[in-house]
DNA sequence: GAAAAGTCTAGTTAATAAGTAGACTTTATA
DNA sequence: TATAAAGTCTACTTATTAACTAGACTTTTC
């Protein structure tokens, strides 16, 4: 039940641009240089990161000095469902369950397959928090924790 | 978020073995051959699963003529949580927020960190259901979907 | 036109997943 | 007591994926 580090990352840097855009510093755009040293994650890797968020359609960029990238949508728009989807592939733990790649599993009766009908659940449960789950609802969180402490 | 063979198969294979001992056919005692044909599974492979298993406690054997593998306790004590764990490791997407291997991320401050958060709440969505899900859980979902059906 | 950005493609290296192989041990029973 | 039927144990293999790294290219600003 694992997130990739190439979904970890991706999903740091988009908390990271959602935040950048509420400070709205330079209308939100970030460079990835910036964001691999706050964030502590190797330029390149994020470069390709950011790279297929961007073609993903969950990112803008500009090119040339003073560029950088920035979110497409505003951060209440960008669930961390869409963002794991794309980096990290679906969400359901095994296949038969899944709603972006579903494929049959070898059970004589997927209907009454009891591993299918458990994990049925588990994809449930996963998909309901990480798709109402949103960029800004992550910045509200984290305020909440420091505002708290 | 992907489940292994490792764990699909063991699964499954817990879930039949749970199937056998209620129909109590010679007190719940199965062959591998026999769950490696009936679930569709390389019994080479499974051999190895289910002495994991055994080795974890959650399966017991009998060697020689007549012997096969038996759940060490009954269906209702047995949760998926606990053969998903044994087979796949800790049940958190990321080792920050794990009960059973905690380790701390790279971030400033684990508190106020908006990917801990919400993954706090996926890791705990799953060890809700799976550990509270038991094979004898299972083999009730199963009658109820065969009776609707 | 030079420097600062992102773009794109192709390596590399290490780990893990998913199995295979085969020799060994235990036990029932003929 | 020999033999066949089971599980046990360890090591190997093979393919895939994860996690980077490298470097040449393009676009934009000043």
């Amino acid at each position: 039940m694992r997130l990739s580090k190439r979904g970890e990352y991706g999903l740091r840097a988009m908390i990271d641009l959602a935040a950048a855009r509420n400070g709205n510093p330079h209308n939100g755009v970030v460079q990835i240089k910036e964001i691999a040293e706050r964030e502590r994650i190797p330029a390149k890797f994020l470069e390709q990161i950011l790279l297929t968020l961007k073609n993903a359609g969950l990112l803008h960029s500009k090119m040339g000095v003073g560029g950088g990238y920035y979110l497409a949508q505003p951060p209440q728009a960008i669930s961390l469902g869409n963002i794991v989807r794309v980096l990290d592939g679906p969400l359901a733990p095994v296949n038969c369950v899944s709603q972006m790649a579903y494929e049959p599993c070898g059970c004589p009766d997927q209907e009454s397959c009891g591993l299918r009908l458990a994990m049925l659940d588990v994809r449930n449960a996963i998909a309901d928090i990480l798709d109402n789950t949103t960029l800004a609802d992550v910045l509200t969180k984290v305020e909440k924790v420091k505002k708290g402490a």
